[in-house]
DNA sequence: CACTTGACCTGTCCGC
DNA sequence: TGCGGACAGGTCAAGT
């Protein structure tokens, strides 16, 4: 899915677009993307006011004034789209993926007092959105072992590698996809930083130095930044929040540029499988590990 | 407990 | 063109 930074910059355009407006209706086509009955609804969600839009590792919180939140999990192919009123067909001729809504896809709508709508649309349903008392958020099962944010200031070198040491048997890409090493990463940046660290994907991480954790560190930092700056990468579905693609994936260094050549070396890239997960690699920046 | 693999869905791409 | 299989940005449950 999104990963950090496509949340993020949904959550950033969210937070210009929802708070002060009222929900008025909201319609879902299936259990699965709105677990929720009909009277939680009522009774928790409409005439509600959205308060403030949060974001915790790749999850989306939309605080509403009932003291209740949307919980919100794009997954793989989700998205969260926000039309107002007279929009809803206009499409976005730019740089967009989403013409008319709802469509196909769309499985949660919420409609607002003023006429805009936000859609929740998730080409494979593997997201959902739920709502929770805003106090229980917290207590959420993903929320209790979901590790820390990288890009709060209280994130360091030293606790980088304190966390990893929880996964020191397994590759240093599992390790980063863990949500319970740290929050956020998944398989672009994790690809991204490891070729800027110079570290192979399958280097266990009991065989990482201090050092090499510091500038794997450094690299997710600048990776992560530098994508919220592009407003993320839209590989194949991710929209931000007016239903347009993100530029980062122009500025990857591997990820999804295999038989292209390293910006640092001009060695081929090639794409291999570790953790499961397609995976980018400079073979000669990043010599594989004994 | 640590770690890996398959499952969840739908769509697309690639080889035959 | 059609069809089967592999694969896709994430997370769980179940297995070893």
């Amino acid at each position: 899915m999104p990963e950090l930074p496509e949340v993020e910059t949904v959550r950033i355009g969210l937070s210009k677009l929802l708070p002060g407006r009222v929900i008025k209706q909201v319609e879902f086509d299936n259990p699965k993307s709105f677990p929720n009955t009909p009277e939680d609804v009522a009774q928790f969600v409409v005439g509600a006011k959205v308060v403030l839009v949060a974001r915790r590792a790749k999850v989306l919180l939309i605080e509403l004034s009932s003291k209740y939140s949307l919980v919100i999990h794009l997954k793989m192919t989700g998205q969260l789209v926000f039309r107002g009123e007279q929009n809803f067909g206009a499409g976005h001729p730019n740089n967009s993926l989403v013409g008319k809504l709802p469509d196909k896809t769309t499985h949660v709508t919420i409609s607002f007092e003023d006429g805009s709508k936000l859609f929740f649309n998730d080409q494979r349903k593997f997201g959902w959105v739920r709502v929770f008392p805003t106090t229980e958020v917290p207590n959420i099962d993903f929320f209790k072992k979901v590790g820390p944010e990288p890009l709060d200031s209280s994130f360091t070198p030293d606790l980088l590698y304190e966390r990893l040491q929880r996964r020191k048997n397994s590759n240093i890409k599992a390790a980063l996809l863990d949500q319970s090493v740290l929050a956020g990463i998944g398989n672009i940046y994790a690809d991204e930083g490891l070729w800027g660290a110079k570290t192979h994907p399958a280097t266990l991480v009991k065989n990482l130095s201090k050092t090499q954790i510091a500038a794997l560190y450094d690299e997710l930092i600048s990776v992560l930044k530098l994508s919220i700056e592009k407003g993320g990468s839209t590989d194949r579905n991710y929209v931000n929040a007016e239903g347009k693609k993100g530029s980062y994936i122009s500025f990857a260094q591997v990820f999804r540029r295999e038989g292209k050549p390293c910006s640092r070396c001009g060695t081929v890239i090639e794409k291999t499988r570790v953790a499961g997960r397609g995976t980018h690699i400079c073979p000669y920046c990043q010599p594989a590990p004994n």
